[in-house]
DNA sequence: TTGTACGCGTTATCAA
DNA sequence: TTGATAACGCGTACAA
């Protein structure tokens, strides 16, 4: 393999001259600047970023930990932070769990490893305590699912208020029994949303029953299951899914039941996935800002990676409501 | 910083013992072992991965490069090759190109860099001249989108066998008029497909359309409109589009005009993605076995890393024709 | 403006 | 079985 050693001596110049011209800084003269890129360009020499980074003390790489690659949800958070970390000549490894606590501690140790830079964390944590020692140490950013006891900066949207303002929504449509499909209380956003959700009720003076809320896990079956369950005690009007993935299990159930959407129930969703937009009828939603989430963590992460005294506020970012065929004024 | 210094003086030995209980080669007494692995503890210690990269002249990270990661095809594949990785101690890089070939190009310069030990490309190559004169070099795997035009070894499936196959399976049905939707012919695998539908058609004497031949993108909306032209045109009774995604919209647009599915019209699409068992009818199509995809192509970059004199064979990976609802005897 | 020489943290060779 | 020390390739302080 060529080194810069090689590019000195064809350029007859030292390597710190070299590395002056590769780095384009100190002073160099045009004319061994010239002599420099011309033995680099001959030479088709490339600097080993194995010996930079150990110089230099950095990776250039940025960990992104989340539960799993497949869930659109996350790929699109995923494909912002990468956006913005290649504009920054960062690289991201892709650290996905499957919420498997020792492959979480294997990826997580990289950092002390200083194979990466810092870490953007999608993942409930499992192990806290590590996690948060880990954080005294090194840049880490909460994206989207976040744990609010923990000190760590996160990049978030207001999960209590946008449920809210879905459940509220299917209010102002007329309707009187809403149903909840939530997903895995062990997250967080899950139970905000259910707060949310409780709340939009209690503001509008309807009767919270218990039968009508299901803990459902994260899946379109699950989805399928929770809307048969609901609905073989219960005729409703309207259902708040707190995934768009399991509204969609949801709308499959209740059509085999016969009800038809959205004249006899109406469904909202949560997330705004792709899919929501080519199912039969296209999914009422809250739409989460998926890319920006992964953007702005990313820059996050960045700014604190240059600056470690630089502490991120938290941020969240804005849900909006998008209203295609699945819901219908009663 | 704590370094193999550190746990040397520590547990008083010199630097050459530590790495031999690190890397478990060598002899070293037990005494020394124990009172090295106490002194780890104590100081918590971490090898800097940085130093024994250079040293090692390797990265231990592959890079896997593809067009999209919101693509849930690649992204099932994207966890096979995780998987292997992990178990064998190497780390995965994303690097998702949107078919920039400026992007690729910066990627693709990472293992000359040495920050990759070896590539796994799902990409359709931009860049071939630049692409063939690395792999001289440097250990690629070509997985499931390949060129084989140029001597890069590849994992994929049998594009043509599997186009025919689905084809012949409408025949089968009782079909006469049966229309393809196919995605951008710049990629290998959709001039396969092609191929592999126009044979089926003359081998079973049924006459070829270019009417009934269009050449979308790749996406819902493209199958959508395609599905719309060519019903405006002439009725078909089956249609064979070359990716889920385009059969999807297919069925909406096939839908809206009122025709039903799969009684008037019977669709096959392929690649078997998850939400095509979320929708109504759910989808026929042929399966391809994404997770093993990856699984293999990792598997084969790893064992070419590890001995540059092994020359992988190409794989094809078997295919599956997987019946739902959308399709149906005539 | 340029070059010499050191050190980043590790592994591996060699001599003891 | 152990330890001293030379690399790995680079960037940079310092001297010139």
């Amino acid at each position: 393999m060529t080194t810069i050693y090689d590019v000195a001596k064809e350029a007859k110049v030292s390597v710190a001259t070299v590395s002056r011209v590769l780095n384009n800084n100190g002073y160099v003269s045009e004319e061994k600047r010239m002599s420099v890129k011309m033995a680099i360009e001959k030479l088709n020499y490339r600097p080993n970023l194995l010996g930079r980074n150990l110089r230099k003390s950095e990776s250039r790489i940025i960990l992104a930990l989340l539960p799993s690659i497949s869930n659109p949800f996350y790929s699109k958070i995923l494909k912002g932070i990468e956006d913005v970390a290649i504009k920054n000549e960062y690289n991201i490894l892709l650290c996905s769990t499957d919420s498997d606590r020792e492959r979480e501690r294997i990826y997580l140790n990289l950092i002390n490893q200083k194979l990466a830079d810092g870490i953007i964390s999608m993942n409930p944590i499992q192990d806290k305590d590590f996690f948060l020692e880990l954080s005294k140490n090194y840049p880490i950013i909460q994206c989207s699912e976040y744990n609010s006891n923990i000190k760590i900066p996160y990049v978030s949207i207001d999960n209590f208020r946008a449920a809210y303002d879905a459940t509220h929504y299917l209010i102002s449509l007329g309707c009187k029994k809403i149903a909840l499909i939530n997903s895995n209380e062990k997250y967080l956003y899950a139970r905000l949303r259910k707060e949310g959700y409780l709340q939009a009720l209690r503001d509008n003076n309807i009767t919270i029953k218990d039968d009508l809320i299901i803990c459902a896990g994260i899946g379109f079956q699950n989805g399928y299951d929770a809307v048969k369950r609901i609905l073989s005690k219960e005729k409703v009007d309207g259902i708040f899914a707190v995934a768009d993935i399991l509204a969609l299990g949801a709308i499959k159930g209740v059509k085999e039941l016969g009800y038809s959407i959205p004249s006899d129930i109406s469904i909202i969703g949560f997330d705004d996935i792709e899919i929501s937009t080519m199912v039969t009828p296209t999914l009422t939603t809250i739409a989460q800002p998926m890319y920006e989430l992964g953007q702005q963590a990313a820059k996050l992460i960045i700014k604190r990676i240059k600056d470690p005294n630089f502490i991120p506020e938290n941020i969240l970012l804005k849900h909006q409501l998008v209203i295609r065929e699945s819901t219908k004024k009663i």
